[in-house]
DNA sequence: TTTTGAGTTGTTCGA
DNA sequence: GTCGAACAACTCAAA
């Protein structure tokens, strides 16, 4: 005979109702369910949100709750070590079912391996799903057996094994039995003295509803121009912006894939644009495959030979890159677009992520270190893995001759000067021949533009060629290390 | 087992 | 202004 006591279902990074494997598993029992989110402490807590992803999450619970609520129940916030909050609540309640979605960090997989044991050893069913990845990264094997480390490959396999799986539905029903929980309020998520997310706010929507409205506006046009209006921060829509959304799991990858898959099969949307979206995706995965086998991913550089990277270390240098005051226009207008919104177009990233690696010789773990902070879309798996990519130290890694010109990619792909005249403002009136390297323009030019270098906008904290033959030797001596080792 | 082809996103230089 | 070569060698994946 089936069990009526309550089932407890742990939301983590899936903060949605569709296509939510434990939470549709959970709710086609009939039973009631107790939906729960766990403000974690303790050695199996996954790494601390920085302040941008505190402020997200903060509005992703509140949504979670209020569609919770539409559907006669409610989600229950608590604080405290998973094992103890869930024990107790099972204690409580009556419970005696527990199930979530997975997780990929080495401490959370520790810690929910034990925790699993430990419920189950106290006679509750526990029950894990996949609801964060496409694949899951011991899925994908090579041909020899083991797991992917260049993309393309990854990319392939991937493609000629997926099968979205269906749909399923949020509940229409939901009901629930009383337990206590915390306020949302309590837990400081949003900042205060000062509150400096009017920015953030301005540019998102977190939650369900914004993510599937973001997809919606996305596939119902900008998709089309994707593989070559993806490197363009100046164009409006240029890219999904679902990040934050897949961060959080407001939308699974597999609604992305399945929602685009289709509209390319019934020709609606351009199929090589829709093929370079989904890859986009698939590189999410592949970084997720790089966390699942290299668990220090964010702190240890995945390619040991560089452990003897001569890396620089300039407080100043480190600080002007982070203010968006390096005297280069594109990376200072990509940082402050970071600052003011908590998220930047793809490209820039990886400008702004060459410019300090290379040009400042300054550690990837610092850049790591500071997107993780301000990033609304900050992903343990994606931030590292890319950070790794740029600075040459990660899986399938950009050759270290790649040194990105910040003036050449600023007239490249902020062709019209218009991502550069909103984020650095001081530099509006500069012509569009000088926008990009505005200390190669002449005295007169800057005066009519009202620019005065050195005094309302730096000038270069160094110059592209010094650093480039700098970043040029530093990776020049790795070779030699290795070399003599 | 060995071999072979290939590898996200670029820049510079010189013809 | 345009174009191709050089920038390195190494590791990976698959045949």
């Amino acid at each position: 005979m089936a069990s009526a006591a309550p089932i407890i279902l742990w939301f983590r990074e899936d903060l949605r109702l569709a296509d939510n494997p434990a939470l549709s598993w959970a709710a086609g029992t009939g039973r009631l369910v107790i939906c729960l989110y766990i403000r974690e402490t303790g050695s199996g807590a996954p790494r601390a949100h920085g302040g941008a992803s505190n402020w997200w999450l903060d509005k992703s619970l509140k949504a979670l709750g209020d569609s919770l609520e539409a559907l006669g129940g409610r989600l229950v916030l608590r604080t405290g070590e998973a094992g103890e909050v869930i024990r107790g609540i099972a204690r409580e309640s009556g419970a005696d079912a527990v199930v979530w979605n997975r997780r990929y960090g080495q401490p959370e997989r520790d810690a929910d391996a034990a925790l699993k044991d430990r419920l189950k050893a106290l006679g509750l069913d526990c029950r894990s799903f996949n609801g964060r990845l496409l694949v899951e990264p011991w899925e994908l094997k090579t041909g020899a057996g083991g797991w992917y480390r260049v993309f393309t490959p990854f990319w392939k396999a991937l493609q000629a094994n997926y099968s979205c799986p269906a749909y399923l539905p949020p509940p229409k029903r939901l009901e629930t039995v009383k337990v206590q929980s915390e306020e949302l309020g309590g837990w400081g998520l949003h900042p205060t003295r000062p509150d400096w997310s009017s920015g953030l706010a301005e540019s998102w929507t977190p939650g369900e509803a914004g993510a599937a409205a973001r997809l919606d506006a996305f596939l119902d046009g900008p998709v089309d121009g994707y593989s070559s209006n993806r490197n363009r921060p100046d164009l409006a829509d240029s890219t999904s912006a679902l990040s934050p959304h897949l961060r959080f799991g407001e939308i699974s990858p597999v609604t992305i894939w399945r929602r685009t898959t289709a509209l390319a099969e019934a020709g609606r949307i351009n199929e090589a644009s829709a093929r370079v979206f989904l890859s986009e995706i698939a590189w999410r995965e592949f970084s997720y495959t790089l966390l699942y086998f290299n668990p220090d991913l964010a702190t240890e550089n995945y390619n040991p030979s560089f452990d003897a990277m001569p890396w620089q270390k300039n407080a100043d240098a480190l600080r002007a890159w982070q203010r968006g005051m390096t005297g280069y226009p594109i990376v200072d207008a990509g940082m402050r677009q970071l600052w003011h919104t908590g998220w930047m177009h793809n490209r820039v990233r990886m400008i702004v992520a060459s410019f300090l690696t290379k040009h400042l010789l300054l550690p990837w773990q610092a850049g790591e270190a500071w997107f993780w902070d301000t990033l609304v879309d900050a992903d343990p798996a994606s931030n590292p893995a890319s950070w790794q990519w740029t600075a040459g130290s990660g899986a399938d890694a950009a050759p270290y001759f790649r040194v990105f010109n910040p003036i050449t990619q600023g007239q490249k792909f902020d062709e019209t000067g218009e991502y550069v005249r909103r984020w650095c403002p001081e530099l509006a009136k500069v012509p569009l021949k000088f926008l990009h390297a505005p200390f190669e323009a002449d005295g007169a030019t800057l005066a009519r533009a009202g620019v005065d270098l050195g005094v309302t906008y730096p000038k270069p904290i160094i110059d592209h060629s010094t650093g480039r033959e700098r970043a040029l030797g530093a990776y020049q001596s790795l070779k030699e290390k290795q070399a003599s080792s």
